[in-house]
DNA sequence: TACCCAATTGCGAAGATGTCGCAAATGCCT
DNA sequence: AGGCATTTGCGACATCTTCGCAATTGGGTA
């Protein structure tokens, strides 16, 4: 399980649950590890946003040996699976969350205050992007940084 | 030269030559020396984003023994001075400009392809923001990542 | 069901970036 | 020229992430 999965090999794919993310790790020749099910146990169980050993402390509540190397591991696995998405929210580590949960983020750089927005507050941007620039931007991979209204 | 610079205190200031910035360092109880000055004539030399180590070479192409704490730490005081910005291109290290040259960018998570935009471009999300979310957004400190037109 | 082998794991080391403490050196004011 | 606060060189440390490797384990096959 190394290749990055082409976007018309997800045609039809269902991720909607922990059982059928790991038929389809075994379909791309992964193994359903119990490592392996409990990250997604716990990403599906959540929708927060949760930092590599955030996700180690939760899997290891319950399998205590599982290294946090291994929790990396995974979160790469099931990245190019496309059934997780990573976030950086400001400085400080990554976030992992199910993709399907992707949505956009302003952080304000005074405070640290998280505003999580709809996709709809992007689209002149991604239009105007598009039509300058060729370029199709995906608002969700990094926060956009800022003030928020009671630091400004 | 510990505290930051308000931005009241600002008016009229002139970050336009090396000279006029090593004076303004004077001015708020810093002192005018050699590695901060090489810093800034390697600054002021470029319009390339630099990172820490790239500036380090450069300043140590002059003054070999200038170690890169002292580079961090310069970069520390003239950004709380205002004279120079830091902006993260996605993964990597930071980069620093001169505050002048601030301008947003979008980077292809594909290729690495950086296209530097115009703040205009980012009006009708700054409004947006700023409406809905009482939010004022800085199009500068972090790109925007995306698809370039030849990787979509 | 036992076997086999590739996939996965635990573990520690190492890499990348940035910060810090401290004693020695150095601007700059008088 | 002297005094002293600021700055510096240096190495250690902090944080986040990746990697090498030998041991373990899932799961298809006989």
């Amino acid at each position: 399980m190394s290749k990055p999965l082409a976007p018309r090999d997800q045609v039809g794919v269902d991720f909607s649950s922990v059982d059928n993310v790991l038929a389809l790790v075994r379909e791309r020749g992964g193994r359903a590890t119990s490592s392996r099910r409990i990250l997604l146990e716990v990403l599906f169980d959540t929708d927060a946003h949760l930092s590599a050993e955030d996700l180690a402390a939760a899997v290891q509540a319950r399998a205590p040996d599982v290294h946090l190397s291994t929790i990396y591991r995974n979160l790469d696995d099931l990245q190019r699976l496309g059934v997780i998405a990573h976030t950086h929210l400001g400085h400080g580590p990554s976030t992992y969350q199910l993709a399907s949960l992707a949505h956009a983020h302003f952080i304000c750089e005074e405070c640290g205050a998280m505003i999580e927005a709809p996709d709809e507050l992007f689209a002149g941007l991604a239009r105007t992007a598009k039509d300058k620039l060729g370029f199709t931007i995906d608002p969700h991979h990094f926060a956009i940084l800022g003030r928020c209204g009671a630091c400004s």
